[in-house]
DNA sequence: TTGTAAGCGAGACGGTACGTCCGGTCTTCAT
DNA sequence: ATGAAGACCGGACGTACCGTCTCGCTTACAA
């Protein structure tokens, strides 16, 4: 693991070493806690000096936001395309599942916990992950009041509060979110029109 | 501010010692976060010693829980006597500016934070606050449901998540909770029989 | 050798720590060179926290001054007490012996050496060190002279320059002091009266 | 100051790199003492790559070497041509000096003092500069004797020490060797014939 | 005339030690 | 017995240099 052969890179960013401290500090949030996540403890077992580190990231928050906004794209994205009642639905159930499963879920509730302790952190978290994926969320939204499948007139941003905010507090209490949860949510709030199936 | 004339106590536990830490603790995390409350700097503010603090404390987690429990009580009391669509409705906006405005919330926030980063801190939390709370809570809807204000059939405990939820959320993303949010919220999903005002 | 059982001092400084740390400080210097003697290795062979090192000594150099301070006087005194010709020159063949054989001798031309790369180590040498210990051999020849072995005039601290200058050169350059040389010195420089044997 | 606008080299060595390398390791040495010789420092400040220096030169101490091997033969050279009771005499008053205010003579301090720490660095100014340097020192003597200036019959390197010790003590405590120390010395152990003057 | 080989500035890399801070345990002594 | 004081071990912090490396450029010599 402590990636022995990799090739020194010389004059440029060393993307391997990139990766290893990527997955590094995910794998140490996962397996021991964000206690356990220091500095020391990633360059450890990533193989890295410490200065490598230092030289890209300005804390280990940033670290976990990269990993963060690279998977959490891949594992969940967000239905902009012709939003139907079905995938919004889907997209809730969806993010319910990764708060709980993935480990970038993990990630992301660590970020938002840490976002309490450090105002530094709170606005990296909102500019760079919170900010544009909630925009996109809009989006979604906005998309299916123009397709005819949301009533207009409402604030969406505070729509996709009282969506999102009991999935995200449930799993911050560590409770799985019972799916008729989402759905009386989701039938009472957004009032979806062709929502017949599901 | 360190408590410099405090008289020294003798051999019972120090009711002025533990104050001075209830505050200390309070204080510092209210004026400088929780990055600077280390159980060295509460002793140094509360004047009195490390140990003093170790031997009653295990951890300083525990101490912001005391506190946040004899304050929340006080400033933020269940309504479970004959609650009415009012008093339910004035709860939620109370606790929606609890969380925003009073330093009790802080620490809320601040416990709920570190819950994430340690298992210890998450099981205290839940044992010693949330859980009481929630079972008041609980009450509270199903005296509302008793006392035919509410509709039954309903699992109190999640349409609590999804009322409590949101709140929680706006808070920890340090955006103020419209009013209209939380009215949404219970219009849509309590469906209460006599709201005729607020 | 980490001194596993030592017992924990509580309150008060903890002679046993002290007497790890100025050992292993000696012990280090003396096998592996002052190139290894860093605070880390030292607090490591010491078995004692870097934190009781930085405590009690502003620098790696305070400790080395404290054992050569500590051994110098025992290992060789200044004979101030009544000197004889002979005591002189027996003081001066110990004092080259003490450069090359003993380890306190060692510890001296570490600091002499670390004296020119910084000022701060140069001014503790001159003040813990050499101003004593030069106000001692002053004495010493004012004793001889006033005891007539030695002749009047001479400016003593100068004079003492030219006979351990030398020496300590030598000890530099790492080559052994011949007797001759010594006697040269002496017989040349001193003009002591009843020399006759030696 | 760092030799912004040299030309590039191409494929021979570049020798205003050596240059600009060489006058700036003298210059931090006097500047800022041994300890601020570094060899990132040395870079920046002859505005050079750290490759460079570790191309042409194994270590800092043998920059420095270059430096005093250079500047030492210019300063201070020895009167091995017909040596007068003189010259001899004013050599070891220049000696004096040059250790003193030099900042060769500084570069000759901080090597000996380097030696004590590091024995590679002993062995390189041992072989590099002390030894042709004494040899050339007892070729003067030698001189002396073979022009009937000084008596036959002394170990001319021991001798040499005797003069040459107390001028680098007293230079290694930071004090200036007063006129009448070497003169006492060089009257005293010398015995030169006609040294009316001076 | 054009490779090609070396020197060069730049700077990333894995390391080691720095000096500081805090955590949690322990002992002493006064109350 | 309690509490203030504070020494102790342990370990992470963020920084500075170490000595090695690769990059892309420039230049001089050889083919």
């Amino acid at each position: 693991m402590p990636a022995t052969q990799r090739p020194r890179s010389g004059n440029r960013r060393d993307e391997a070493a990139r990766q290893a401290v990527l997955h590094a500090a995910d794998d140490l949030l996962i397996e021991h806690g964000f206690g356990a996540l220091t500095v020391e403890a990633i360059a450890r077992r990533a193989g890295v000096a410490k200065q490598t580190i230092y030289r890209w990231w300005p804390s280990k928050v940033e670290i976990l936001l990269d990993t963060l906004i690279e998977d959490s794209d891949k594992r969940l994205p967000v239905p902009v395309e012709k939003p139907t009642a079905k995938s919004i639905r889907a997209y809730l159930h969806g993010f319910a599942e990764f708060l709980i499963q993935d480990p970038a879920g993990k990630v992301f509730l660590a970020l938002l916990a840490e976002a309490q302790h450090s105002p530094a952190t709170a606005e990296s978290l909102h500019k760079r992950y919170l900010g544009p994926r909630r925009d996109r969320e809009c989006d979604m939204l906005a998309g299916a009041v123009a397709g005819g499948t949301m009533p207009p007139g409402q604030d969406l941003d505070v729509t996709l509060d009282a969506l999102v905010g009991p999935l995200i507090y449930r799993a911050l209490t560590g409770r799985e979110t019972p799916r008729c949860l989402i759905d009386k949510c989701v039938d009472d709030l957004l009032d979806l029109r062709p929502q017949s199936e599901c």
